[in-house]
DNA sequence: AATAGAATCAGTAATCATTACTAATTTAGG
DNA sequence: CCTAAATTAGTAATGATTACTGATTCTATT
């Protein structure tokens, strides 16, 4: 039902090796530099089909872009609305509880994002 | 600085008066029924500027739109990945702080949207 | 190894939520 | 009442994402 494609294999590779949450286009320039002939189609492509089969997963911050992160751990995201950096954060099980309220709800994963201010910029 | 504006009071009463969380498409059709002639221009401007006022909050959850939720208070978002529907589950200070880390991050809000599935779709 | 059908691809065109633009109207202070 | 700034309606442009198509690649089976 699935088959192997060494563009998804590419894409894959470059966001386990990143922590910079990149957006599609960013990683269809990095993608590039291995498979510079691929398109920017089968990015998103392999993007959607790589979030479903939940080996990655989709960050959504409001800037415009949707952003991928290579690490499927539960954990938030700090969004930083000065510099736009995104910087993980673990979650343990009793905080995500709280998180779910008492709604019956059924956490599939904690992709959550956090606005502020960061350490960075918050001196200037 | 800011003008009043009989549109922008329209459509902070539409967000204050829904719990629907509804996207820009939506607020337009709502406020059209007091002021048939605005435009959907209009509505995104003013969405933004009462966003950038902190009285509203944009919820962005990654179904494609953005939402706004008129009730700009610290809470969290439930978003069932089944029928769409987003719940608010309030949030203590103390969980705020965990859910921030260590980081230093100063936390201007709290919208944070949890995936997965919800009561109502649970059970089928 | 050859074959066939399904999956995937590159390249391009289409979609559609959002933003930008413009000339006309409204607001608010003097 | 006047004037300058703010806002508007209407429309055009933008740009990220999705859809489409004919060619290529996988993979299970012979």
């Amino acid at each position: 039902m699935r088959n192997y494609s060494k563009q998804r294999e590419a894409i894959l590779k470059v966001l386990r090796n990143s922590k910079s949450h990149p957006t599609a286009s960013q990683v269809y320039d990095e993608v590039r530099k291995e498979i510079p002939n691929i398109s920017l189609g089968t990015v998103y492509r392999n993007l959607a089909v790589l979030v479903e089969d939940g080996e990655i997963i989709s960050v959504v911050v409001g800037d415009g872009n949707d952003h991928f992160d290579g690490d499927n751990s539960f954990h938030l995201h700090l969004h930083c609305k000065k510099c736009g950096s995104i910087t993980d954060v673990p979650v343990d099980d009793k905080t995500l509880e709280v998180m779910s309220g008492k709604e019956g709800f059924c956490i599939e994963n904690a992709v959550c994002v956090v606005y502020g201010i960061c350490r960075n910029c918050n001196g200037k």
